[in-house]
DNA sequence: AAAATAATTTAGACAAAACTAAAAATAAAA
DNA sequence: TTTTATTTTTAGTTTTGTCTAAATTATTTT
């Protein structure tokens, strides 16, 4: 597999688990920032490789073996994350991209042995599950910040937009995986939210609660 | 630079080491496994982005920057070898083939936060020097085994041959980096050795003793 | 249900990095 | 110093992954 084709089945695999039904060709480009025509040609040979199955106009789902390989390859993406964040002290919004690379090294071995050397990881440091070497994927129950009851405590336990900018104002309120968070009060009219961080007040818009996990 | 660049600057490297003054374009298809006719298409390429001097017949040299890009590459590797020995508990002779495909990750900050994980290690595990980020390389004075004098206590400090092969019959004889080498005798028609490994007798052949570094 | 719009695919082209086969330059041998 | 052999380069293709523009299919809207 060459590494425009393992992209292809990545961006697949997370794009599937919103639409299990079938991905669409301008989802796939969107992620990839590729065109729709360069899209189509790429599903035909992953389609001939059987790592999809894909009919003209219908859209595209992962093969079984597919599926297995995007997890792989989001096993690795993971696994170099906690690696980049708990041994070399990166900061949480700077591994992504690092890992982007990283995942498409090929060894088994060196997958296996980084895990063993994390200590098995069951997260990465945004809290997304860490595929086992089997594939398999250790799902909690997690609920949005948005969600919640109020006045229940509950602790943070991962991010649904891992992008730099979220990542950074998070670190500017001081919210980390672990904290703990309470919802004190729920403004109707937007939704804005009056929490309480590790015993400290603070305001956060809909569009924050809506991308933390908490449980 | 692309990955195929940067293997063909690192190829570069090694052999104006041994003939600093050009590079056959033969001896770069051989190390690469490529065609003489592809090479020419790429020295014109790297001579383009000026990290090669290169003129037609005449054979091709690193430009500084040149010479600077193939030892960041070195020292990428070499950091990679490293943490595979050192951290992931990996032997000498799996390390290679990984380091091929780490030493091509993009970030500078990666690389340096590496090495500084390692404790900054002034060689890799087969006793090549590893450059700083400066590119400045600390050499040691070494001999091959073949040529030091008789009777006298040396340290195996590196190999010349890190072939896989050459390594595991390294590991079957219990030499390794530090161990303490005393060349007892020379056989004048074939040039064996008889030598002490950390006490313990053994004979060597000449092409052995031409592949092991000793100080 | 027909027309308009959006999504997707096809056809043809391009750049990168490789190849083969033939030509040209250099080096070695007679 | 010719001739021969070797090395290197050129010219023309191929493959991978991309692109644009046009054609086709699917979906919405009227």
């Amino acid at each position: 597999m060459t590494i425009s084709e393992e992209n292809y089945i990545k961006v697949i695999y997370h794009l599937s688990l919103v639409s299990p039904k079938g991905v669409n060709t301008n989802a796939i480009a969107g992620m990839l920032d590729t065109k729709a025509s360069s899209v189509t040609d790429m599903l035909k040979k992953l389609s001939d490789k059987d790592l999809v199955s894909y009919q003209k106009y219908q859209g595209v789902t992962l093969t079984e073996k597919g599926f297995y390989s995007a997890k792989m390859i989001v096993r690795k993406h993971r696994l170099w994350e906690v690696f980049l964040v708990e041994k070399l002290g990166f900061s949480w919004d700077e591994v992504h991209e690092i890992a982007e690379e990283l995942e498409h090294i090929k060894s088994e071995k060196l997958v296996n042995k980084l895990d063993e050397y994390l200590g098995y990881p069951s997260n990465d440091p945004h809290g997304d599950p860490i595929p086992n070497k089997m594939g398999v994927i250790k799902k909690i129950e997690k609920q949005l910040l948005s969600e919640v009851e109020l006045h229940l405590s509950h602790h943070c336990v991962g991010v649904k937009d891992s992008s730099t900018e979220f990542l950074k104002y998070l670190d500017k309120q001081k919210i980390a995986l672990g904290s703990l968070v309470k919802v004190i009060d729920k403004e109707d009219f937007d939704d804005t939210l009056t929490v309480e961080i590790d015993g400290k007040p603070l305001t956060i818009s809909n569009k924050i609660a809506n991308n933390l996990y908490v449980k």
